[in-house]
DNA sequence: ATAAATAATGCAGTATATGGCACTATTGGA
DNA sequence: TCCAATAGTGCCATATACTGCATTATTTAT
């Protein structure tokens, strides 16, 4: 997939904070379904749909010019 | 919007190498609609074609923890 | 001031992301 | 090994992203 390495970074992230999916569905807002596809690398968040996980694991997704 | 940053990066970015939306557009593989919307901060772009723009602008989106 | 280039918007069809539910698979601990 | 917790998947309805086309608005250069 073109963005395993967001995906690898935010389940790192939610099992660092011993968070399961489902709490991270529910708290962020998001919808279980969706949650596991995307870090099951199948599925293709929206923008807003990343941002509340994002926010709610306290990250953020930044733009930058490559190197 | 939640993303004001990203479309400003972006746009930045293009204006900064001289190209249209129309050339960019094209070039990038996203439909010219979708590049209007997204940059006139309407849309909400799935991750590919948020990607699809910013690999041909020489850009990334890393995700990062905030500090 | 005018013309040309570029950007924004309305409309509408198609593709696909979202989300719930039920079920299966996998993982981790006793 | 067995059980409980967690994660993955199939189905499917609804919402919305993606896109082209035509049109209007704005910007830029002459």
């Amino acid at each position: 997939m073109h963005f395993d390495k967001i995906i690898i970074q935010l389940k790192a992230r939610r099992e660092m904070l011993n968070i399961t999916q489902e709490k991270l569905a529910v708290l962020s807002g998001v919808g279980l379904r969706t949650l596991k596809q995307f870090e099951s690398g199948k599925g293709n968040p929206t923008l807003i749909t990343l941002q509340k996980l994002t926010d709610f694991l306290g990250m953020e997704l930044v733009l930058q010019v490559k190197k």
